[in-house]
DNA sequence: CTTGACTCTGGAGTAAGCTCAAGGGTTTAT
DNA sequence: ATAAACCCTTGAGCTTACTCCAGAGTCAAG
C-alpha cells in the first residue's frame, strides 16, 4: 500500500511517516518505478506498535529502543521489556510529583486571596510572589490582607 | 549594580537574565557610559517575581501577563489575579490527569508481565504494544502467557 | 489529453527556555 | 601596564515532534 492508504488506517500525517523515517523508526518495504514508498501489513503492525506506545506515553527516543528488542525479541528477556516500563512509570511519577508540588503552591496562593473586586494593589497573591525567595528562605509567612 | 551581582544573588546566568531582557520581562534601569546594564533594587526584585511566578509552575509568557498586572495593580482586581493562578491549576490538573492515564496504562503492561529471564518472544508488553488500536477498539483482552 | 489527487525531495518553521560561541570592549587588581 | 575577570552584541544551536512549503513528477478517471 501506498502512503495514502497508510495513513488513512491510522489517522496520522503523511509528513509524520516521512518523520518517522528519517528518525529511523518506520521504513517502507519498497519503493515502487516511481519512488513511491510501498508498505506491507508488517509495517502498518509497526506503525502500530509505534502509536501505541507513545500512546501509553513513550518518547519517540524511547519506542525507537523498545523497537530494537522487538525487532530481535529472541536476544531480549522479558525483564528488559519490564525495565523500560517501569522506568517510564518513575518517570512520569516524578512529573506527577513535580505538578503536585505547583499545585500545592498555587493553592496556596489561591486560598490567601479574596478573589474579589477589590484592587489588586492589596492582592496577597502578587505580594506573596514579589517576597522571600523559591527554594531558599522558608519564612513563615503571614497572610496578607486582601 | 551590574549584571554579575545579580545574577549571583538570584542564582541564574547571564544569559538567562539577557534573554528575559528580550522577552520583555525584566529590562534594567539603565545603562552604564560603557554600556553595562545597570539594575537597581526594584529590577532584583522583579526579577524575583519573575522567578517565583516560575516556580510555581507559570510559563515566561504567563509570567509576563502577571507582570502586567503586577505592573498596574491599581487598574487590576483580586478577582483578575486570582483567576490566573485558578487557570493555572486547572492546566497543571488536566496535565496531571494526562500522566494518570499514562501511569495506570503502563500498569496495566506491568502487570502482565512476569519480568523474568525468559524470552522477550513471549512477552505480554510487547504482544499488547503489537495489537489492538489505541484509542479505537477496546477489546476485552486476554492475559498472553509471558 | 487534461485535470485533480497523490507522491516525491529538501529545507524551513514552530514552541519554550534557554545556552553557547565569536569577536571585541571595559574594569579592576596587582 | 597588563592580565584576569567582566561586559557587550549578534546570531546560531538545542530539544521534541512534528508541520508546512515549493517545485516537480506520477497516476487514475473522464
Amino acid at each position: 500500500m501506498k502512503i495514502g492508504e497508510l495513513v488513512k488506517r491510522h489517522g496520522v500525517s503523511v509528513d509524520t511517516i516521512r518523520f518517522y523515517e528519517k528518525q529511523q523508526l518506520l521504513k517502507p518495504s519498497a519503493r515502487s518505478d516511481a519512488g513511491y514508498r510501498l508498505y506491507r501489513e508488517a509495517d502498518s503492525q509497526r506503525l502500530n506498535f509505534i502509536l501505541r506506545a507513545k500512546a501509553v506515553g513513550f518518547s519517540l527516543q524511547q519506542v525507537r529502543e523498545l523497537l530494537q528488542i522487538e525487532d530481535n525479541k529472541a536476544e531480549w528477556h522479558c525483564a528488559d521489556v519490564k525495565d523500560k516500563v517501569q522506568q517510564k512509570m518513575l518517570e512520569i511519577e516524578q512529573q506527577m510529583l513535580d505538578l503536585k508540588q505547583f499545585h500545592q503552591a498555587l493553592q496556596q496562593l489561591d486560598a490567601a486571596c479574596c478573589g474579589g473586586p477589590i484592587s489588586a494593589t492589596e492582592c496577597s497573591i502578587l505580594t506573596a510572589l514579589e517576597q522571600g525567595k523559591p527554594p531558599q528562605t522558608e519564612q513563615h509567612k503571614e497572610h496578607t490582607s486582601c
